[in-house]
DNA sequence: TTGTTGACTCTGA
DNA sequence: CTCAGAGCCAACA
């Protein structure tokens, strides 16, 4: 956690939207995490966090498929309904969704280690 | 400046 | 387990 601490010191005036996005960058392939995890991370709330990923991300690269909801599942857009993309990109990361289209988090959630 | 909106989360029933 | 309702807070009109 530590490390994160210091980058997060040294991305703090670089806006809360770069912070999110590269935070987004650490969550390593195969595992996803949620906006609350996000948001405590650089210090924002959930909703925030989601506005983050709802506006255009400026750059490419960024794993936004592996940011899910609490529940473990795909987040709607702002035009109600979820992009396919998504869940095709995770589970060609091996992450498995049961019948409902739900992750278990308990196996898949990733979070800052201490 | 006020009011609405939303890729959220928590809590209680 | 699921479903509402309330809280949340920055962006936007």
């Amino acid at each position: 956690m530590t490390w994160v601490k210091i980058w997060i010191g040294m991305k703090e005036k670089s806006g809360i939207y770069q912070q999110i996005y590269e935070v987004v960058r650490l969550i390593p392939e195969g595992k996803v995490t949620t906006y609350g995890t996000i948001g405590r991370i650089v210090g924002c709330s959930a909703r925030q966090v989601g506005y983050a990923m709802a506006s255009s991300p400026p750059k490419q690269g960024i794993p936004w498929q592996r940011v899910v909801n609490r529940q473990g599942c795909i987040s709607l857009r702002s035009h109600g309904s979820p992009d396919p993309r998504q869940r095709i990109l995770l589970e060609e990361e091996g992450i498995d969704f049961d019948h409902k289209g739900r992750i278990d988090l308990n196996r898949f959630l990733w979070q800052e280690v201490e």
